[in-house]
DNA sequence: GTCTATAATTCGATAGAC
DNA sequence: GTCTATCGAATTATAGAC
């Protein structure tokens, strides 16, 4: 690992352990064995280490979707491939996923508003999945604001079950097919 | 609205705002026109201010899963009873429940750890509903830890809808329902 | 890249008069 | 209960030598 990617890294478990605004820059510094003046040849700044871990992963769900909208598949086939997307990322980079839920909002001013926007933009692509679902016939007619945040309520909590479970419950291919059986039917018609 | 019960509701709109470690004691005492010195006539310590709200909701939260347990109903009438519950908490208390969710990490040491032994245990209490569920062939046979943080998962995003969407959307019977129809097949043979 | 030293600010909390 | 004044500690960030 990179001197780079090991930073990072530590970075993101601390922050997972205490929170962003309780990590002090010390503390980060004391888990690199270095000095705190050290820390700013990797980040301009505490808000700039948030503000790249935080967009990054932000844009990976992005591409992920945008990637579902042009697909061509159904939309029940849509909503499985978006459960294997979430799950995949839950399991293989959970702490920065948790990011997503627990640190936003420490985000400064202007990136915060860039933020929300970027995340409500996410949420208008699964509501657009779900009412295509619902206008050919796929789904039943319910409401498509709220089961979307009730499905991606589903979905965002399974970074923190990775962490905290058993290493054999974490078969990415069988929480997948668990969530898939559990989502699919309450959508349906 | 007793002096008291002002002082917890603008503290929490502002934790709610800024975070808990981002409020201060001084923009709580803006917020409430009184000088910071004040605060300390309610909480000891702004530590003591989240232990309050946070301890509170939560046993809230158990009282409700206790009297389910108890309740004689069936597995299924038990989850529509504990989305009930959620829905109700998360219309007429987002703020707080909020807290469950976003600042529980936040704690001092040993009642950080009583806090995550409670949300363990109501974790536990809903895994009971579920075992129960599938012993007696009303669920089918999936995995009920999974399954149990993918429920809750669709119920601890509730409070933040509630904060966000449009007004006419906040009638919990409706939202009690369409939830109903989304979990329940997921659960049911 | 690494360190020492420290500037500049902000915070939680208290003492004590009214 | 309310205020003035302030202490002591902790924080981010930088300057500058090596």
């Amino acid at each position: 690992m990179t001197k780079q990617a090991q930073f990072f890294q530590t970075a993101l478990e601390l922050i997972h352990e205490k929170g962003f605004k309780a990590m002090t820059i010390r503390d980060l510094a004391k888990a690199l064995s270095c000095d705190p003046a050290n820390i700013y040849n990797y980040v301009r700044s505490k808000a700039d280490l948030l503000d790249q871990l935080l967009f990054e992963i932000s844009a990976e769900f992005h591409r992920g979707i945008d990637e579902i909208l042009q697909s061509g598949l159904t939309p029940p086939q849509q909503i499985e491939e978006l459960i294997r997307q979430h799950v995949e990322l839950s399991a293989q980079r959970p702490l920065q996923v948790g990011l997503l839920v627990n640190e936003w909002r420490n985000l400064k001013d202007s990136r915060l508003l860039e933020f929300v926007g970027e995340r409500n933009a996410y949420e208008q692509k699964v509501q657009q999945i779900l009412r295509q679902g619902i206008r050919t016939k796929y789904f039943r007619d319910f409401d498509p604001e709220l089961i979307c945040f009730t499905v991606l309520g589903c979905l965002r909590w399974q970074h923190s079950y990775n962490l905290r479970s058993q290493i054999e419950h974490q078969n990415p291919l069988r929480v997948r097919e668990e969530i898939r059986r559990f989502v699919l039917p309450g959508l349906l018609i």
